[in-house]
DNA sequence: CGTCCACGTCTAC
DNA sequence: TAGACCTGGACGG
């Protein structure tokens, strides 16, 4: 579940199912989890959430008067990293889900237990803990702070890196992960390993004066102005996002489809599968980062691409590919190579059309059905690098743009 | 059976 | 900048 709208997601779900419930009881810890015990204790408190980037803060509430034998405590709030596979469940008591490392039990008697899932461990929590300090302000939430966080900062060396590699960083792209990285490039075809600062320097704020028109506000229209007017640009502007507009919306429109967001196990996995237009998506190109990630992409790569493969993994991936070891790139055209497997099963599966929707309900697959469709069909050209970030028309703060605008859903891409 | 891969950090050479 | 930390599903033999 771990991206910023997954952290979120789960937020969400805790309020909700944990709205007028009353909790109790001491919060029990698997034996086999690493983290630390939580030590609370009440004989009635309640539960809710709050996220901001890859972090859930829950807030236990002892429920004064209730009681008020064990009422009495003070609330205590813990801090929520997911790791690779966290999430919140609430079931029955006799139905815990495997791998449920944290537990909180309802005090009601059809007993019922919210607990942190977490198959691969890699999820942490802190009691009383507070935001990690290190983690920047959140994408989806505190977007202002957000973007200044950025623009601020662009001499760190943070952005000497290839903006793919420096979405990851938390520090300043606080909710953005694998897919969301893949998703937003790809929305404005900007090749994933241009130099960060390269990118980001374009949407400094610039003064007034070098535009030759005033911040009117309103009606406005001096018509005198040979040039393009205000209104104008900020009209393109708005039509067309930045980058960092981007790391904002973009995570918004997955929590706007709803469902459990990136969770090839759950059923409502395909409203989130049919919404990607470029992690995992057969006929894009994919590329290990310098880190080791998975890079999704059209079109070219970038200048600092990854070029020799050192790294034993990468070593072993290449001997797999069959490259001699001049190894020329890792970059996989098409799909890669088993991938076009999948194509062929997904097609059989596929010829359930009601519509070209490829979602193959029924079918839990944990894998990401690739999407089909799309494959070539003249796209963009060569668009290659330069056309990316067509900026000129200048960037301020901005509002946030609320375009819930649910993309081409259906299928594949209209735009281009 | 084995290898590869996965939504992310962490910390140790 | 490598591993380390984990489980489990897909796929190959």
């Amino acid at each position: 579940m771990p991206e910023g709208p997954e952290l979120h997601m789960a937020s969400q779900f805790v309020n909700r199912v944990c709205g007028g419930v009353v909790f109790s009881g001491a919060v029990e810890k698997s034996e086999v989890s690493k983290n630390p015990e939580v030590p609370f204790a009440c004989t009635a408190y309640r539960i809710s959430a709050v996220s901001r980037g890859k972090e859930v803060r829950l807030t236990l509430t002892p429920i004064k008067d209730e009681g008020a034998e064990g009422g009495g405590g003070k609330p205590m709030d813990i801090v929520f990293r997911f790791g690779m596979s966290g999430f919140f469940r609430y079931t029955a008591q006799d139905e815990l889900p495997k791998h449920a490392h944290l537990r909180f039990y309802t005090k009601e008697k059809p007993g019922k237990v919210l607990s942190f899932v977490d198959i691969r461990r890699f999820g942490s929590w802190e009691p009383n803990g507070t935001w990690q300090a290190e983690r920047g302000p959140c994408v989806m939430f505190e977007y202002q702070s957000f973007r200044d966080n950025v623009l601020s900062n662009l001499s760190d060396r943070a952005f000497d890196k290839p903006i793919c590699e420096a979405l990851l960083n938390q520090k300043y792209f606080n909710g953005i992960g694998n897919y969301l990285r893949a998703e937003i490039l790809y929305r404005l075809k900007i090749p994933p390993f241009v130099k960060a600062r390269t990118v980001l320097e374009g949407l400094l704020p610039r003064d007034y004066a070098e535009l030759d028109v005033k911040p009117v506000k309103g009606g406005c229209a001096s018509p005198q102005s040979p040039e393009i007017s205000l209104s104008k640009k900020v009209k393109l502007k708005r039509e067309s996002p930045d980058l960092l507009n981007l790391c904002h919306t973009v995570p918004l429109e997955v929590i706007q489809i709803g469902g459990k967001g990136y969770d090839p196990e759950k059923a409502d996995y395909s409203d989130f599968e049919a919404w990607l237009q470029c992690y995992y998506v057969s006929g894009m190109k994919s590329l290990r980062d310098h880190n080791g990630r998975t890079m999704w992409f059209q079109g070219d790569p970038g200048p600092m691409a990854p070029k020799a493969s050192k790294s034993p993994k990468a070593k072993k991936r290449a001997k797999k590919t069959g490259d001699g070891e001049n190894d020329a790139q890792v970059v996989q055209e098409k799909e890669p190579a088993k991938k076009v497997k999948e194509e062929k099963e997904s097609k059989r599966k596929q010829r359930r059309k009601g519509k070209e929707v490829q979602s193959d309900r029924g079918t839990p697959s944990p894998v990401p059905k690739r999407k089909m469709s799309q494959s070539r069909k003249t796209p963009t050209a060569g668009q290659a690098g330069e056309k990316f970030q067509r900026s000129e028309s200048e960037s301020r703060p901005e509002p946030v743009l609320n375009k819930p605008a649910k993309p081409v859903q259906g299928t594949r891409g209209p735009s281009d």
